[in-house]
Parts: structure tokens; C-alpha cells; sequence
DNA sequence: TCTTTTATATGATTAATATCATGTTTTTTC
DNA sequence: GAAAAAACATGATATTAATCATATAAAAGA
């Protein structure tokens, strides 16, 4: 459904939400060891990801990675469409040019309400929210 | 969400639905224009949804494809499954191997409800399905 | 049986993702 | 200021998806 870099990207995002703020940043080798994604990959995953302001970054010694508080709203939709673009979710699933109700293909009407529920929470969930289950033990984060 | 090949099928899939049966089949090279699909990769297509029965096909002269009656009862899940394979869609948004209840990622409990909804709908709906409402001219076919 | 017509099988090419590698710039610290 | 540590920018390679091309096999009809 996802590309692998909106995969990593996810991971990253909340990963360092979890263990970064301005005064603990985070070294591109070292979260790609943590949440198992190609070092190289990463960290040009990350330059992209701070060049958006979906995360921070800070050069030199004492640089690296980090999530600060206006990172933390950005939503989970954001991340994706940052990466595989705005219409990787809500494209035809016939190819149509656009996907809307108004000249819908015959599978439109059929999966058009889940998915746009499923997107609807992808764009209302920021990575704060998520980020707080993880840190209630509601659920884990995986690597 | 789903490759450029899913979609072509889908659309052949649905088109020789409505527009064949075994009296009238229908040259590659006519569906790919009708439906608007590069030629060869639209060949090439066909020949595998046949050759997993999905469709139907005839050599030689007064050949082509075709959809018989049992061809109507795959779902479209079933079409989407030949061609992207199972995990397409039921993957896991974090790119866990398993995608469960058993030990899902931060992000499974926010969307998986809607986007099992999704496949099931896919799952459940045949091309018969479909093309009775293209019939009935509730919707209407793309190209 | 021969020719034509079609799908089939297979491989070549192109384009897009994913991955790897490295030189450049910025910032800290000494 | 010089050295080191980091992100940044850029490009190279590899893998996968998409597209194109063609020789082969089967079926129909003359
Ligand atoms: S128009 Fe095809 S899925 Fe919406
Ligand atoms: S475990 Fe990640 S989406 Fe289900």
C-alpha cells in the first residue's frame, strides 16, 4: 500500500518523536540501526524529511536528528505524501485522471467510503498522538 | 495504491465482462484501444489473467479473449491479488512482516477497522457484481 | 495440407524505486 | 583559526516495474 520509504520515513518520524527533542538529537546511523532501515537510505530519507520541516536536524558535533514540538502535528498523511506524493492513497483504482463522485468508475462507490475514512484518520492523527499510546504502553513501536 | 497493472486487469477484466462471451471475444489489440492501455503490456497482461483463468482466451482465427460465466465470479480482490500479489494491500503500514491484532504497530489499531471494510468490500464483490450495475447504467466504464 | 490468424512464451529495453558512496558545507570545540 | 563531527548535496549502482518486440504454437478455414 505504502512505498518502503514512506515505510522508513513512518518509522523514523515516530521514532524520533519518542527519543529526540533539541537537546537529544540523534545521529542518521544510529536510527537507521534502531528501526532497521539501510544506513545510507536513511539518512538521505532524513535530509529530505528535515528539508520539509517534517523533522529537525542540526549539523556538526554535537548535531543530528531531532523531533521538536512543531514537528509533532505533523500528521501521519503528511509523511506519506511528502514521500509517495498526494495521490498515492487517493487515486482511481481504474486510473481515472480524478477520483471524485462526480464521475466515478464502477468501484467508486464501492470502496470510496472506507478508504476516505481510513485517509480521514490518517490526516486527523499526528505523530503526537501517536506518540502518547506509545508512551501510555498502549502499543509498541516495532524496528 | 495499487500498481498500473492491477488497474489495467481490472479494467480489461471488467470491459470483456460486459462486451464478450465465448461467441464474441475480442483481440488484445482491440481491448488495449478501448480501454487505454499500451498494446503490448496489455497482450502480456491478458495472457497471464488467462492463464491464471481468470479470464478466457482461443488461438487461431476467431480467437481472442473472452469471459465466460465462471470467469464472472472472481472478485476483485482476487484480480488484484494475481497481479500485485496477496500483501499489496493488507501490509503493514510500518512494514512489519505480520500485519495482526497479535502484535500490531502504532498506527494498526487507527486504521486497520476501515481498511479491512476495504477489502472485504473487494473481496466480496464479483465482476458479475459490477457489470450488473454497468448494465443498469449506474455507473459508467472509463477508458 | 497450407495459409492465415490468433494467443503464448520469452526476452529486450526503458523508467522508476531503492540502495550505496562520496565530496561539500556548517558547526562545535579546542 | 584548525580539526573534527555532523548534515547536506549529488551522483552512481542495483533492483523492480513498465513497456516494447518477436519468434513459436495452436486453431480455423480454404
Ligand atoms: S473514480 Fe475510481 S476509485 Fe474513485
Ligand atoms: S501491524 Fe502495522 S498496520 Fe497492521
Amino acid at each position: 500500500m505504502l512505498s518502503n520509504s514512506s515505510k522508513y520515513a513512518l518509522k523514523a518520524v515516530i521514532y524520533l518523536a519518542l527519543h529526540t527533542d533539541v537537546n537529544n538529537k540523534m545521529l542518521a546511523k544510529d536510527i537507521s540501526e534502531r528501526i532497521n532501515v539501510p544506513k545510507a537510505y536513511m539518512a538521505k530519507l532524513l535530509q529530505g524529511l528535515a528539508k520539509r520541516k517534517i523533522i529537525s536536524s542540526a549539523k556538526g558535533p554535537k548535531g543530528g536528528f531531532y523531533s521538536n514540538p512543531s514537528n509533532k502535528n505533523v500528521t501521519l498523511l503528511e509523511v506519506v505524501e511528502v514521500i509517495d506524493g498526494e495521490k498515492k492513497l487517493e487515486s482511481c483504482f481504474l486510473g481515472l485522471d480524478d477520483c471524485n463522485e462526480h464521475k466515478p468508475c464502477p468501484i467508486h462507490s464501492l470502496i470510496s467510503p472506507s478508504r476516505s475514512k481510513m485517509i480521514a484518520l490518517l490526516e486527523s492523527t499526528t505523530i503526537y498522538d501517536l506518540s502518547k499510546d506509545l508512551e501510555l504502553n498502549k502499543v509498541f513501536l516495532p524496528v
